[in-house]
DNA sequence: TATGAATGAGCCTTCATTCAT
DNA sequence: TATGAATGAAGGCTCATTCAT
């Protein structure tokens, strides 16, 4: 996912250029088209600033068009946050998922993973968005929260109680030991970003660094 | 700072029943009398999607006194955020600057008093708010990071550099450890609320709670 | 002229299972499938909150192929209207015009056939309809009073003259009695559909007696 | 009620050039201009192809101070029937409710008053509006019909009523003679001018004409 | 000085019409 | 030839800002 373009299909040629005709609203092509017509006008602007003629503009399609693939601005909306939660999250569960007998290597692999995403620009649009809406829309906040933190907490403290039971880990509280850990993965870099106090993507050496120091702290404190 | 009314004067009667008269723009409890308003209406609705006239209605006075003590909408929001920073984050260093022997109860003290601003209602808006616009007025969420966070932040790191250097600590990069020890202090807290997961500000021994744990991990860690 | 179909063409198959192929915008079958649709939405909306997508559903036809046919939706209209009156008037005039020795008789026959006709849903719904754009179209208004009700009034004035001529009747001016007669056909009917205080349309007993009345008191006031 | 102006107030001022200053949509004046510009815009186009902006222009204000006084086009438009009702219906009933011993003198100042004002300008033009309209919002043009109509068929049945009770006409069906008696008021000029056949309002002489002959057919037919 | 009625640019959305398929 | 996806002007309505009172 780059920081200007959130596509997700990509199959190397616009909508108009593809053969066949698609019924109305179904082309995905176009569809990913206007997504990220808005997902860059949105992410610049917020919801409420957003113009439909700015996405218009952005996604290189008439207005008439977005509104045979999208009912309102709301819906492009939260279809859009849909999407933000798929590119941000599917597929970075698989370092706690497979079954890796090194605790500390799998939790830096996770940890790279995770944090990478988040602090990336998109990531970070993603949520500035997101969060700016919160208070008016807290459905979609909620369950952008539960589609990402929340399962990557739930799989890191499965994998925490299972060392407290081989007794690797002494840990009382694993809840609140994943909320730690997670927070330990971005320290100094989640919240710079969102507040817009560090202009670029971490390096990915600085995320190695902070995430290694992260979960050397954790266990080093939390060892049996 | 409660979460309805950010008043932080309070002289005790209203603008108009106050003796003598102003020059236009210039009285206090007036202007705070609009920020009060504001702070409500930019609370719930974000920047864009709250209206003056709501402001208006909210701050009890008319749309031309409103523009007598601001240029316009974003003047307006730009100095109620300039509040949000005083009213969440002065006097908070306190316990970090007092000379305080014990670490480990200046720091808990410090991260309660921390914890419970940033996950207050009020401050919970007041960040959202800002992040919201993170992206169109970077200057605003700049400057209020670095009032806030980045000040406790320093505060933070000078003592653990003097823990260090008297031997009671053992940590290489204390900048970034600064910054673990910030997130941990808000563990499970700060991101929730946040994204609207939880609905009620946290109880008080909640925090203590966190705060305790987290503090008590880090030492852990990094004692000498 | 039922209340949902106005169809006068029904050739027993749809446009698509004759046989042949006919020139663009040549198949009257076709033509009328957009017409009956068009009336179904104009008579319910009026001219201009009709859409032509609604007549496009309506007619089970795309909108290019309504262009073919029509120029645009105010031709369209145009040709609706043309067909009201055919719908409506056509073939009513026979009781006038069969050379009836029993004028009593024959007004009431010819007032039943009228009434019946502008009380019915469609025939109400029509004249609302142009009606409506009477301001704006005054063309299409007065060709379908030309083609109505001026027709029956010279029928009936001159069947009113014979019988003055015969001594019969005893009448000064014949136009203003044709007016009157007219009037007396749908007393308490006509108005009340047209401004929706009758939904249903009348019991052919209820035309028979408002008619029958009608006539009596025409013919005794102006007996010889 | 002039055929382009439907004013009832008539201060002798336009709204801007009154003194004082009156709460957000109290001006009558104002009002009144609105309506009036309305009252032109629909008349002419119909509700539905009527515009804001055209009824901004037509009344001299702009499209903000309409929404202040009315809260949507329906609301304005179901305002201005109110106004259409009372200006073609109140105080012309006098003639019927004064306590006339001329039967045919009585009926005669009705029947004038009534045909004056439905066949006036503006009062075709209301009538069009609202049968133009019927279909979509029956409640408008139903309640047209019973504060106009309905009411002075009441008012000419009791009188109907009280003349056969004292034995100067035999009528059986009271309620249906005076239907008839309105139509005959208006016989060829109603349904003319409303389809656009008849384009000047009729003079007074022809209205006397007709009603007066109206008026003696039915009493010639229904005397005892 | 404080007020709030008035303004009009700009918002989201619809729909008559076109034209590539 | 028939189709219906795409267009974009125009619709109803809102709201930041102004200015007469």
């Amino acid at each position: 996912m780059s920081s200007t373009k959130a596509s997700v299909v990509d199959p190397g040629m616009t909508a108009s250029e593809r053969p066949g005709r698609l019924a109305a609203g179904q082309d995905p092509v176009k569809r990913q088209q206007i997504l990220d017509g808005a997902n860059r006008v949105f992410s610049q602007m917020g919801f409420d600033a957003a113009s439909m003629n700015d996405i218009t503009r952005e996604a290189g399609v008439s207005k008439g068009t977005i509104y045979v693939y999208f009912n309102n601005k709301e819906e492009l909306f939260i279809d859009l946050c849909q999407q933000y939660k798929a590119a941000l999250f599917d597929g970075i569960y698989q370092a706690l998922e497979s079954n890796n007998s090194d605790l500390r290597e799998a939790l830096i692999q996770f940890g790279i993973s995770l944090s990478t995403l988040i602090t990336s620009n998109a990531g970070i649009r993603a949520q500035r968005v997101i969060i700016g809406v919160a208070e008016r829309m807290p459905s979609m906040s909620s369950s952008f929260y539960e589609k990402g933190p929340k399962k990557g907490l739930a799989l890191m403290r499965a994998l925490l109680d299972k060392h407290v039971a081989a007794g690797s880990l002494a840990i009382e509280d694993t809840e609140l030991a994943a909320y730690q850990l997670s927070d330990l993965f971005h320290s100094g870099l989640l919240r710079r970003r969102l507040f817009g106090q560090m202009e670029l993507e971490p390096e990915p050496e600085q995320i190695r660094k902070t995430v290694t120091a992260g979960v050397d702290l954790f266990l080093k404190a939390y060892k049996a």
